[in-house]
DNA sequence: GCTTTTGTTTAGACGTATCTAAATCATGTT
DNA sequence: AACATGATTTAGATACGTCTAAACAAAAGC
């Protein structure tokens, strides 16, 4: 009954829609690259199946139901790329194709054993939380996005929500990985920031809309002089 | 345009097929749990896109197209029972249905990189061959099916062709796994084979159709003495 | 408040994969 | 050689997942 489109639909529907803003049909369809009446056609069926509240032209929202289905699915993808990085020497650029697919033939068997091989880990290789096995899951609520930074700022990665593997490319070469400590430099008015990696010195600059996917935390240690000098500048 | 279903139909007439007679329908149908009408379209649909050579009422044989096609599968799914068994601890009772669903959904970089994990691994954990990446198979001629072996035979099991679970965990608990060495005792006259396995000296009995499926080689080294009695008797 | 624009849904179609029931072919028996 | 039997195919139906074209609702503009 839940085959793998539902089931990325679910996971379409699980990141657009908001508390108690609803998932749209057109939004829906740009995420799953199909046109707006095979969406209608699906929240429709979807509905029936009580994965989703739907109502014409209001747009769809998870149930209880289909929300776990979600979490299950990102539980799935996200324990996939840990193990392509960890086991078979996949860059986080590389898995995220490979998981989106191989993420709806899990039996339940092997995604433990894949969770207890990697020791249960908590984050993906894109610093994403990973769902337990009841389906909870922590948003980390001490990141903030890169792009509402201040100039001035210092701040270490600590999640890349980017799934396009040419971004997530780029980004490696120029130094970004998880826990790469990132200065601000200046927030242009055009749609632009420009970073310094602490650890190269190599100033680089990012559209907003990239940076939005980049979220950051306050370095670890303040006690450190270089640090507070950052965080005070 | 060939599917996960169709590398399965792929799969099945390679398994039926002989060099001169082809996969009838019916037997199709058996292999795959559906009813004949069903395997009638997808036989026509498979001739049209060149996979089989097809006429009605005469069953259907692979084009060159579809043996590659089979092997590509039959490559995945042994390399995935193996990685599954090596490095995911499962046993060789399990593997076959999760590589089942696997199998068509790999991707070649995966493929390459477990198989580069492996070490090229030559069989998988039922001793059966893997194809190599370039589609090439050698089956082993040295072997002989249990099922044949006369009294009196002494041989070592070096691959057993068997996807049932609940057989194949039979087997494990009997003592049988590749390199047990076995010594036909009595081939009853009603489909019974009995064994008597060397390590532990236990006898095993097995109906025919199920020793069919176990194969066996001579003993690597004859130069032992216990050996060559056997071989003699 | 009426109208235009935009987004959404219905209607009708197609390909995959399956089924049942009915028609047809092939063959072995008499 | 005709026939009965069994296997196979055709015909027609259903569910999934997608499309295009046309109808329709909601929001924005005047």
């Amino acid at each position: 009954m839940v085959t793998p489109k539902v089931e990325d639909y679910l996971k379409s529907i699980y990141r657009l829609q908001d508390r108690d803003t609803p998932a749209m049909t057109a939004e829906v369809a740009a995420a799953m690259g199909v046109k707006p009446p095979t969406v209608t056609a699906m929240l429709q069926r979807m509905a029936d199946d009580g994965l989703v509240h739907y109502q014409r032209y209001q747009g769809a929202q998870l149930t209880d139901r289909g929300e776990k289905g979600a979490l299950k699915v990102l539980r799935n993808h996200r324990l996939l790329e840990l193990f392509l990085t960890e086991e078979l020497g996949y860059d986080w650029a590389e898995v995220h194709d490979e998981a989106d697919v191989l993420e709806h033939h899990l039996s339940e068997t092997l995604v433990e054993r894949i969770e207890a091989l990697l020791g249960s880990p908590a984050v993906d290789p894109h610093g994403e939380p990973i769902p337990t096995a009841d389906l909870e899951i922590r948003e980390c609520e001490t990141q903030q996005s890169l792009a509402k930074c201040q100039e001035g700022t210092v701040a270490v990665v600590s999640e890349v929500r980017e799934s396009s593997a040419d971004v997530l490319s780029y980004l490696a070469k120029a130094g970004i990985s998880l826990g790469t400590e990132l200065e601000v430099v200046e927030t242009a008015p055009f749609g632009m920031i420009t970073c310094k990696v602490r650890t190269t010195e190599k100033p680089l600059s990012l559209p907003t809309d990239v940076a939005a996917e980049i979220y950051v935390s306050r370095p670890a240690e303040p006690a450190e002089n270089e640090r507070r000098e950052y965080n005070e500048a």
